[in-house]
DNA sequence: GCGGTGTCGATATAATATATCGTTCCCGGA
DNA sequence: TCCGGGAACGATATATTATATCGACACCGC
């Protein structure tokens, strides 16, 4: 797993910010790597990353599925099938674009930090935001708790649920 | 989410330990918890908990389904359908008696522990055991964040995964 | 041009989970 | 003892999430 000694606030998406900016720095930050790495981020797998991108909330594949598929129908293109997605997702997942989030079988875009990173949540259960924690302490502990074990941590899953500040008084 | 005060060091299972005793007493703690809450321990509950009591590696529905349609062959008796594993994981999960680990869409017995707690897992990519981390400063790390962040925390996942002291080096 | 690799389309199927509804069982009270 | 109500269960159908396989095509370096 990775280091994670940075220790940012976690920004709740407000309901008016400028989420085109959002998706516009993570296509941009795609492009961005995938050029570096001389992978292609083919049309499947931007409309992909666009879908996710659409709001902070994590998405299913067969949600995304149906996204592509009205944009398909809109466009009098044919519809894609499932492993399209599948694989579009391996992608960004593998490239670091993406995470998935095991308990809501979901994928949500990644956030701006520079390279491949564990991926933390607060997951809001009322509004379905999940936005990435960025806390060195939480890692200091897992790995402490990992070396007292005797555990040799290769990654981890750390989804924390409840309320994000803007919902927490609804 | 609960306290989790203690700090306990994980005992991961010996391939050698008496594994028989360890799902006798997770069968006598179920029934007394059953015993105090009123709840009924039925055949088909009490039945999957043994199965996922066969070994320290989580278990999905459709293997527990298999092995309770097996005895059930073994007996002459009719197999049973998916909602009844789903009922009575449903029942054990409610009760506190199972964890479900979300990374691996699959069940677990609970430990020794007194109350209903959180589910926090070292899980070994090897030898599959998943065992239950009894750390106080994971909790206190992910609380701290939580409140730094102004988020209402309600409950928690935490999947740590790579390889346990006898798994490590091999 | 040729061969290798990566990508995609298409089809089928696997794996996990839930909805619904009628029946049966159990327990407490009349 | 009988009855009413709720819990548990059986049975069937279906929903949801994910993968296997294989052939076609495209891109790239030689």
């Amino acid at each position: 797993m990775d280091a994670g000694v940075s220790d940012s606030l976690p920004v709740f998406p407000e309901p008016g910010h400028d989420h085109d900016a959002c998706a516009a720095a993570a296509l941009a930050r795609a492009e961005a790597r995938c050029a570096e790495r001389g992978a292609r981020l083919t049309p499947i797998r931007r409309q992909v990353l666009e879908i996710v991108w659409e709001s902070h909330a994590p998405l299913g594949a067969y949600g995304i599925l149906t996204r592509v598929n009205a944009a398909a129908r809109r466009e009098g293109a044919r519809e894609k099938a499932p492993p399209a997605v599948y694989r579009a997702l391996k992608f960004l997942l593998d490239h670091g674009l993406l995470h998935r989030v095991e308990s809501r079988n979901a994928y949500v875009g990644c956030g701006p930090s520079g390279e491949p990173h564990a991926a933390w949540f607060f997951i809001c259960e009322r509004c379905e935001n999940a936005v990435e924690i960025d806390d060195g302490r939480i890692g200091g502990a897992l790995r402490e708790s990992a070396r007292r074990a005797g555990f040799a941590l290769e990654s981890s899953v750390v989804e924390l649920l409840g309320r994000c500040p803007r919902c927490r008084d609804g």
